[in-house]
DNA sequence: ATCCGCTGCTAATACGGATTACCACCGCGG
DNA sequence: CCGCGGTGGTAATCCGTATTAGCAGCGGAT
């Protein structure tokens, strides 16, 4: 239409005119018209095929992404991801061909993988396979983990919340109220973020000079003689809370609360907990970007987040006498 | 790897390895072997560009998806989307890259649009805009509709909540409750909605004999005389009810109020109102599949999903001597 | 010996755009 | 008239897969 080869259209829609490669002003204000008359746009998968890029970051969840259990923990991380994606021009791939079996998670690779039609990749989830993990680094592919990761098979690029300077803090708040004997309930492994925040937890008492105690569940917590509770989850707080109203106690004049986690399961509890807020949102915008440094300039990038403290209302000054 | 041509890898990968085209047996578990091994997955670029096909479904959305403020209103239609897309083994491209600049409206074509890597599109919004519709339909892009479209250009592919039987529902209800002045407060226009929801009161209050008044605003209603007002948004429905409170009236005692929306905009109200459900996971789901049917057998499906009533607390017989 | 039909596989090409090497043209100085 | 440098553009190739036409080899029938 513009009787031009298709090399210059090319290089005028890519604006690579002014650069090597030289077109007339004339042809080009040509070749743009026609564009603009047609509404034309390069097919984006030739695009891909060619150039090696797309502007299309995939998002992976091990979880489905909207449906409600989730959600309110999840939802946050993607706002922070579609806002970040907006602002680059970036399009995001839901990669949920990747069938839940019942009982089954997601993988990231299946026969149908779709994710090397993207740039690269954001990965969400509480944990994350290690399998996957490895083989995302041993085929190159881009990608960043939002949450801390463990090495697998070399370093994971991730942008995560730094728990244990939080956990740390509330122990310390907790000492100063004088609390002397500290029980953390939860498992402290099977997620680098639980493990990170009994490694907090331990250090923090170590440092302070307290007694800590690690119990997997709350079973024994009521004879150990803790006078404060550090619970892996806002859920298991919730539990705990309930569990110390049975059996008559106050919260917090009998026993103090202090909640590690933002609710993962939908909890029902409008509880004002001792607590930090894991900035989710900023999470995922730092994940995005994070990741448009790493298919930019490569490099394998690890990032901590602080969390803020919440008050709550949930943690006193120890009883007198115990 | 193999000892074989590309040509021997993409017929055992597809499996066209059985009709017309032969591949020995021992010659395709050699392949699907080193596929194993590999993990080897076929480039979706490229399929998409040779096959013209990709299991990619695009969500186009003039809002954006994940934020807060019309979350609950949008949340719903994504749930139904991503379970139909895991089910049919297809992945979600969200069309975040179109900025929304200050003020404006993101807009489906763009210099950049990816919407042609898509097989097909999804499209959610309480209005969409005319000339996007319609070059969406001169183009060839298959695509579906949440919310019933008028023509623009030729018929669009939708699937709506069929909104003028349920108003018309609620309309006979409140007659046999032994309202005979009925006010609709709302445009009625700007949204395909907004219009449905008006022509089924207009066509009920005829039908059933009944008065019915048109009030774009809420101001004029108290003066009206009706005993019984249809917002058109529940957020209407909430101010409404906050006015008839400040005026001392009643509800449903001096005044009843059915809500004929879904809050689109967060309300905090926790009136039960009488009013009815948007089928909107179903709208979701069923968006995907209709999108399916076209990519298979072409056509333009036009749905109308039933809106299932809501008895509610707000709807009261009218009261002696109004 | 020739031809046929079948099996099992591959060479060649299309898909649409990015990139690169190179060519045709023009004016100018020698 | 020749050579030279700068302009403006294009042919050719590549990206990785799907598809199609066709080729080599072989056994059996004529």
């Amino acid at each position: 239409m513009a009787g031009v080869s298709q090399t210059t259209v090319s290089l005028v829609l890519n604006g690579r005119a002014e650069g090597e490669v030289r077109i007339s002003p004339e042809t080009r204000e040509r070749v743009l018209q026609v564009i603009r008359e047609t509404g034309y746009v390069a097919d984006p998968a030739a695009r891909r095929l060619a150039e090696r890029r797309n502007r299309i970051y995939g998002v992976f969840t091990y979880e489905a992404v909207f449906p409600a259990e989730s959600a309110d923990f999840y939802h946050p991380f993607l706002v922070g991801i579609e806002e970040c994606a907006e602002e680059a021009g970036c399009d995001l791939l839901l990669f949920t061909s990747a069938k839940v079996e019942r009982g089954e998670r997601r993988r990231i690779f299946s026969a149908e993988s779709r994710i090397r039609l993207a740039d690269g990749c954001v990965l969400l989830g509480r944990t994350i396979d290690r399998e996957d993990l490895s083989r995302l680094l041993s085929e190159g592919i881009p990608f960043v983990s939002v949450g801390r990761r463990d090495d697998a098979g070399g370093p994971v690029p991730f942008v995560g919340a730094d728990y244990p300077p939080a956990v740390h803090a509330l122990v310390e708040r907790a000492a100063a109220l004088g609390h002397r004997r500290m029980a953390y309930v939860g498992a402290g492994a099977g997620a680098e973020s639980y493990a990170d925040r009994l490694r907090g937890f331990t250090e923090a008492v170590a440092a302070t000079g307290v007694e800590g105690l690690h119990l997997a569940t709350a079973d024994r917590l009521f004879g150990s003689g803790a006078s404060v509770v550090f619970a892996e989850e806002l859920a298991d707080g919730a539990a705990i809370a309930e569990a110390a109203r049975s059996r008559g106690l106050d919260v917090p004049r009998d026993l103090s609360i202090v909640a590690l986690g933002a609710p993962t399961r939908p909890v029902s509890t409008d509880i004002d907990f001792a607590r930090f807020r894991i900035p989710r949102r900023e999470m995922g915008r730092r994940a995005v970007e994070l990741l448009t440094q790493v298919l930019e300039r490569g490099g394998t990038p690890q990032e901590l987040l602080a969390c803020e403290l919440v008050e709550g209302s949930t943690l006193a000054p120890v009883r007198e006498g115990r």
